[in-house]
DNA sequence: CTGAAAGCGCTAACAA
DNA sequence: TTGTTAGCGCTTTCAG
């Protein structure tokens, strides 16, 4: 069991470390017999190259980081999941880093006090703002996904959070609705996506020439269905009338849904409900939950493409990338 | 931005690297008035030790391996949140691989050709049998997951199947149900989690003096809500008779809800629904569901603590300890 | 308490 | 086509 080393293979072989390596490697130049010769002692002495070595060797790690708040969040756990499918497709290895939105954890994820962990790293921050990413950023390739900072000289990817916001209360207005509501966490969030799909959400109840009701922006008091039960449940009992709920996240939408049975409004008939991320969530619900549907893949492509560029050696400013997104109809907004 | 090494700040500190290393890992014995000199070397270059140097020097990786099936699965998604916060706690990074229940894919987990990426790795197999496992097992620390494989000289944590499919099916006895179907996917699963639960269902009735019927075996053709609607779906049509479903997972359950509100037969008053994992998902639905609990955080902690004896240098035969489990009632399947 | 130097295992430039 | 050898950056005896 003790650790075989590609010298060890070499004596064995009877040739140098260069041609176990070259074999190892599939370098294409070395002669049959040789390598046949070195195969079997590589089988023989069952010898594994060491990772560790190679990368103090290379510079390269193989492996990227995936900065995001909390794994088991649908959207993100999605977003993992493309990840760690795009990762194994271009050669790479995922480090999983979970900040949990602490701003401490955050910071760890750039101003790491270590280096040469991994070639890169794709960070959702929440929140740290565009500055203190300026600042801290350590030189490891970097791409930024999110709203919640854009420093000029960091790629960043997203959707355009404000058009999303404005097709989904079209969406809602040209099925009749005309008391349409905002569900979200506004507190903490003033510079973030929220701020943006709260634009959209505007800029399309004013085109209709539907008055705004800040009445209507209903405010959570954290990410969880659980609050959003509580926001709408609230809104309900002051007695705010309304015939369409937006959503930040579907996990509010779910808690949207929960409210309106327990209050016997019917979905979509009494009030529509639209969600956000086209999580897995969106078709388990009943009704089946309308929702905001950002490409996925596509944040995930361009992020990677981004990255492999930074790690290539690309230095110049920061490249904003928009995918694209789209309305994913089901039952909770129907079409008219 | 050129890269800072330990042997630079040594220079500028006019000190040797070892006494630049002794500052860096906080090593007591140090002159103060070095210490501080060498500290603000350290600051003025911005230096960050290189962790794969370290890593090749002491061989220690500081990296655990968490291999599941799906990322973005409930379940996994959670676990996968217990182990990063309990990996933070311990010191170490995790490593996410997702295999996706491809045997080739969770052959590479152990058989890796490369050594050296991890200390250890926590693995849930799926397709992979004990004997497969006894004989690619690399000598890498290992903990195995599930119940899909338990070779002799692997540790294993799980929880008791049998035991809480028993607990499970009493309770829908007690709350007076008689015709109890069973809804999970058995064709490929033969030895695994299924085969247990299984078990336990069938104990259950027969404790109670109920007589099993095959017809009451719902099989679904695959881990999906969708295929959970179908199985359910097709066994109303076909005239089967039941007045519980006790469903491999909650995603199944999700599936039997929306199958049972489309025949409208209510739930729990037609129809009682137990899920199992209690993910998130069974608070999300309505009614809310009823399911089987593993451990999580307790699983973690168990392999955690077997992974970190073997890291240490057990040698010994494989431990298998279980967890606890409870059943967390909710609105689909009440008490009486 | 601090310094010097020998590795850790592999890669890659340079020779042969 | 294959061999030699000097690093990669850090840790860690062993002296001093």
């Amino acid at each position: 069991m003790a650790r075989v080393r590609l010298i060890d293979v070499a004596e064995l072989a009877g040739v140098s470390m260069k041609t176990v390596s070259n074999v190892v490697h599939d370098y294409p130049h070395v002669a049959p017999a040789l390598r046949s010769r070195v195969q079997s002692a590589i089988d023989q002495l069952g010898y594994r190259p060491n990772l560790t070595a190679r990368r103090l060797a290379t510079g390269r790690t193989g492996m990227v980081a995936l900065a995001i708040p909390e794994i088991d969040h649908p959207y993100f756990s999605e977003l993992s999941r493309h990840i760690a499918e795009e990762a194994t497709r271009r050669g790479y290895r995922v480090l999983i880093e979970q900040t949990l939105s602490d701003p401490t954890a955050e910071r760890a994820v750039l101003g790491d006090r270590e280096a040469g962990l991994v070639d890169g790293v794709i960070f959702h921050p929440v929140q740290m703002e565009t500055l203190d990413i300026a600042k801290l950023d350590a030189g490891t390739p970097l791409v930024l996904l999110g709203e919640a900072a854009m420093p000029v000289m960091t790629d960043h990817v997203m959707i355009d959070n404000v058009q999303a916001a404005l097709d989904a209360t079209r969406h809602l207005l040209s099925s009749g609705r005309r008391r349409i509501a905002f569900l979200a966490v506004t507190a903490d969030d003033i510079t973030g996506s929220t701020s943006q799909r709260l634009l959209g959400y505007q800029q399309g109840l004013l085109e209709a020439g539907v008055r705004l009701d800040p009445a209507l922006v209903l405010e959570a008091t954290e990410f969880t269905a659980e609050a959003g039960v509580r926001a709408v449940t609230e809104a309900i009992v002051r007695g705010v009338e309304f015939d369409g709920v937006m959503c930040r996240d579907d996990r509010f939408a779910i808690g949207a849904l929960k409210a309106l049975q327990a209050a016997a409004r019917s979905v979509p008939a009494d009030v529509a409900v639209v969600g956000w991320d086209n999580t897995a969530l969106a078709s388990y619900t009943s009704p089946t939950l309308t929702s905001v549907s950002p490409d996925k893949a596509a944040i995930v492509v361009a992020a990677f493409d981004l990255l492999e560029e930074r790690i290539a050696g690309y230095r110049g400013v920061g490249r904003h990338v928009v995918v694209g997104h789209s309305l994913v109809v089901r039952e909770s907004a129907p079409g008219h």
